[in-house]
DNA sequence: ATGACGTCCTGCCTGC
DNA sequence: TGCAGGCAGGACGTCA
């Protein structure tokens, strides 16, 4: 499940290895991954620069025009061609003076966007954790009239652009704050230790180049080394590296939050 | 403005 | 051994 330092790690990567190159053609193997407009636009143009914004990746060309690409949950940009030469889950290649961009996803959930570079296809996109209007206070505005749980406030990108299902429950386990809790209900010792756990987890994350938990591949088509620094998120009824307490799963909204109950109280106001 | 819920999609795992 | 059904979740659209 790319999020913020896994669809970073890619940036990075396909930043050093395509800027500069010029599109000459490409392959669509599954037309419907293009969401919108049409690579047709694209061919000879160069890319000038690789973008993050939240967990989309923005490709910008001359002509002004951007190729952006969002991962989803099984999305993969690979600039090393995958292992089987012939892979039915490679859904576009584009082809540069360089080489070649595959577009691979099994659960076809992601795509490619065409646009003018003034028109991008995110909406509303919050603030960037790394950037600098993020602080306690934009924090406080923004979650303290709320009344639903802190979990599903941090997985809103309208408020905060990049955080996902698993860095969620893993920020909220380093804060100690339980996931249940409503915006409105949290202290400013809260959002202070919020506001640090974010930046911390994601931090030591894109250190790490992401987490493979799944499906996600660096564009090298290497695993990112977070994984094994997961506290909580996949390990229910471990024991807590604080305590020793069984963590706890729990569906908010549909989604899956790991916590420790004794680490991350109820009631704790 | 807010919040709840549906939609997309396929491999994998569980239970019978 | 085989198969049906549930699960995984990011972003957006719809509805109350």
């Amino acid at each position: 499940m790319p999020e913020l330092p896994e669809v970073e790690a890619v940036c990075r990567q396909i930043e050093t290895a395509i800027t500069g190159s010029t599109i000459m053609t490409f392959r669509i193997e599954l037309a419907k991954i293009i969401r919108q407009g049409s690579l047709d636009l694209l061919t000879r143009q160069t890319i000038q620069a690789v973008k993050r914004i939240g967990k989309f990746i923005a490709i910008e060309l001359t002509g002004d025009y951007l190729l952006t690409v969002h991962l989803r949950m099984t999305g993969q940009l690979l600039w090393e061609p995958p292992e089987k030469l012939r892979d039915r889950y490679v859904r576009c290649v584009i082809e540069t003076d360089r080489g070649s961009i595959y577009y691979r996803d099994v659960r076809t959930l992601g795509g490619l966007w065409i646009t003018p570079a003034g028109q991008p296809p995110w909406k509303n996109i919050g603030v960037d954790p790394f950037a600098g209007e993020f602080n306690q206070s934009y924090l406080q505005n923004r979650f303290g009239s709320r009344a639903i749980a802190v979990k599903q406030l941090l997985l809103d990108q309208t408020m905060i652009a990049g955080i996902g299902n698993i860095y969620a429950s893993e920020i909220l386990f380093q804060a100690g704050i339980n996931p249940k809790t409503p915006g409105r209900l949290l202290s400013k010792t809260d959002i202070s230790k919020l506001h640090h756990s974010i930046l911390d987890v994601l931090n030591h994350a894109v250190a790490a180049k992401g987490t493979t938990f799944r499906d996600f591949l660096l564009s090298n088509g290497r695993e990112g080394d977070f994984h094994e620094f997961l506290r909580v998120y996949g390990h229910k009824n471990d024991p807590c590296p604080n305590c020793s307490h069984s963590i706890e799963r729990i569906v908010q909204a549909g989604r899956s939050s790991f916590y420790c109950p004794v680490c991350q109280p109820e009631n704790s106001h």
